[in-house]
DNA sequence: TAAATACTGTAACAGTGTTAACTTAGTTTA
DNA sequence: TAAACTAAGTTAACACTGTTACAGTATTTA
């Protein structure tokens, strides 16, 4: 049976309206996203947004649950954004000492590219990494698993002394996430210092994980 | 001329006051880390500290100067601890590659024993490292510098690869940051865990300072 | 004794996240 | 077509936060 003309208003009008409302979400990312990185995690308010829109405060809870809900969406999208930079600059290396190191720079030009980014993240909202709601658990970093599979690639292949690869894999996120926290913490440490230490602790490590 | 009666009087009635007032000050600070220790950054607030003691908020105002007043001068109990804690590791090794590993290895017992200071000192109020006031600019961390003269130290006597002291330093520094910003932030990386990547980082990079 | 000083409390302001209750518009159903 | 329902928005309010202005009270000083 073919839609009759009341029907096919009524779809159109439906459509019209969910459309809206998806407006009014991407809007309130939008805008999240900005006043984010312009405020900072502690300088950050839902009534900033919603003024900065047009709406009331509580129009955002139709949106999303709430404060943590509306963070949690905007850090996917950092997620997003991490994960394929850095499996381009893995897929940019073969050998895997030097993966290993394209992994490590890519991680670091993240954080220092966008730091509002990686202060949600990985610094002040951590625990987004294991997902929103507490059960979840859905890993937010397969990109994180890369390293490991590579330390283990290089182990097998002996071109990395033996051990855990895991526990290598850990050592190596440390090291460049303490460049990249150490620079967004202390404004006296800037870009290019950041860039010097990044570049030295991956040459150490890499050095290191030879043998 | 011998103080008369009533100078003595005065005498020991303003040191009674001098001291009632520094009791309050000793009760506010001690209430405040507590606290701090038990909500963390996030969750501590004057008010509670006022209630703890039995004082309305406004009293902390004569004894403080707001709250970065009241949670630098905790941080700086912190960072004294944390200066002994590294000195005492520093002078138990005398080899600079053994020492660098000493003092690595107290820098995260530290972290690991006190996350909430560390997270004051280091992760939340990183600015207090240089100091209160904007233009102090007095080194809280002078324990840090005895890591780039140690580098210093190994490349003269030719243990330690040729470059630049500072930067090596900053790098270890950014290694051992990492482990403990990643164990206070995320739970999931317990002690245990947060050990073994400290050994990890530290034993792969002492051996790429060799060369 | 009178004036000054120091410490404390109450009340208030501006801001926060969040919830309840209400309006208004559009959609669905009887 | 009329009634019921749903969705999105509003205002008002609650319980917090840091901070400030002002008043009171006790002690010290002149």
């Amino acid at each position: 049976m073919n839609p009759t003309r009341d029907e096919r208003v009524r779809a159109g009008s439906r459509q019209r309206r969910e459309q809206q409302k998806q407006d009014v979400r991407q809007a309130i990312l939008d805008a999240a996203a900005a006043l984010f990185a312009e405020h900072g995690y502690q300088g950050f308010s839902l009534r900033q947004v919603a003024e900065q829109i047009g709406y009331s405060a509580t129009t955002i809870y139709h949106h999303f649950e709430g404060k943590d809900d509306l963070l949690f969406t905007v850090a996917d999208e950092g997620f997003s954004r991490f994960g394929t930079q850095l499996v381009a600059a893995s897929d940019g290396a073969s050998e895997p000492l030097a993966r290993l190191k394209a992994i490590g720079r890519a991680y670091v030009e993240f954080g220092l590219s966008y730091p509002t980014y990686y202060e949600l993240m990985f610094i002040e909202r951590a625990d987004f990494m294991l997902g929103y709601r507490v059960g979840e658990r859905k890993p937010r970093l397969g990109s994180l698993d890369i390293v490991a599979q590579t330390i283990q690639e290089g182990m097998d292949r002996g071109v990395i002394r033996p051990g855990v690869a895991a526990t290598y894999a850990n050592a190596l996120w440390a090291a460049v996430h303490g460049v990249v926290a150490m620079h967004i913490a202390l404004p006296v440490i800037d870009r290019a210092q950041a860039e010097a230490t990044a570049d030295a602790v991956l040459e150490l490590v890499v050095t290191g994980l030879k043998g």
